[in-house]
DNA sequence: TTTTATCCCATCGGATTAGTAGGGTTTAAG
DNA sequence: CTTAAACCCTACTAATCCGATGGGATAAAA
């Protein structure tokens, strides 16, 4: 299951992907940088409603880990650093949950060694790869793009 | 990730597979029951070394979910209810860790409304329900049976 | 009746999770 | 230069969950 900090930022994230594409519809002639138009703690909360000082540290998390870039100051917030297309959400539960794996020693990212592993273990770390794989099929295609889709209009592909 | 407990579980049952289909091998003439050849949990931990109360609640657990048989007494032990092809591994997760599902609004088995459903989570429950059948797809097909593989041999199907 | 087992309930320490508090630093605007 | 808006950082806490343990009740076989 997802927790709560990866909910929040799933949906701190549709908003500001939602403020990206509109961005870079303005700005066909424009060509405003992510930079300077970012988008505040202030502003999200206002649209999910949810404890400010809990999701600043959530968009923290989402900026150390490469996904956001921030202003400071008067004006300042968040922003996407990639296009939202060039970030699966793999990445995002990654940063704020750990793992995908149901097992630590079939991790690809955060693997550690299993202890007692005897037969009867080693039979099951390949069942549980199989589900790890079949978990990042979908969470490495999807991406921050199909967050934000039309809740009307379907999902692409699906 | 899986916990200990359904790690824990997974390692018992795999023994007690072993055990069943070693039953029915010697009994092609005999016809044992189950119940009357039962595997107790001291035997069990010699061969998967681990705390011998915790994985009494386990198989308890496994009991009352309707996986296992018991048999109180001298000679008694726990056995399966059924043949290990008709036991999917998902059954045994949800008795011990619960739901599979990465979100309750798409749980299939542990449902729950999710509260402040905008249309941005409703969003990310449209990608959760694609995750948890990917899970699914993997977890009711394989069974008991597949855990008990000849480590060497390969997983049929993979 | 003793031994061997499952069964049941209660507890407990440690870790994790969700959230809070309070201040510091940076920046833009007046 | 001052002020207000915003990000940044550290620490703390309350509640919950996880892994594990203890003590005993019940049942069956020898």
């Amino acid at each position: 299951m997802l927790s709560k900090k990866a909910q929040y930022a799933f949906r701190a994230l549709s908003t500001l992907v939602r403020m990206d594409l509109q961005r870079r519809a303005d700005g066909a002639d424009a060509t405003v940088a992510a930079s300077d138009a970012p988008t505040s703690i202030t502003e999200i909360v206002k649209v999910h409603p949810m404890s400010t000082k809990f999701l600043e540290t959530i968009l923290l998390d989402l900026k150390r880990g490469g996904i956001l870039g921030s202003k400071k100051g008067k004006g300042g917030g968040y922003y996407l650093l990639k296009h939202p297309d060039d970030t699966p959400l793999a990445q995002v539960i990654r940063i704020l949950d750990g793992p995908i794996a149901p097992l630590p020693c079939v991790s690809l990212h955060f693997y550690e060694r299993c202890q007692d592993c005897n037969e009867a273990v080693c039979g099951l770390n390949r069942l549980m790869a199989e589900v790890r794989d079949a978990n990042l099929a979908v969470l490495e295609k999807r991406t921050l793009s199909d967050l934000a889709v039309d809740p009307g209009a379907g999902l692409a592909g699906a």
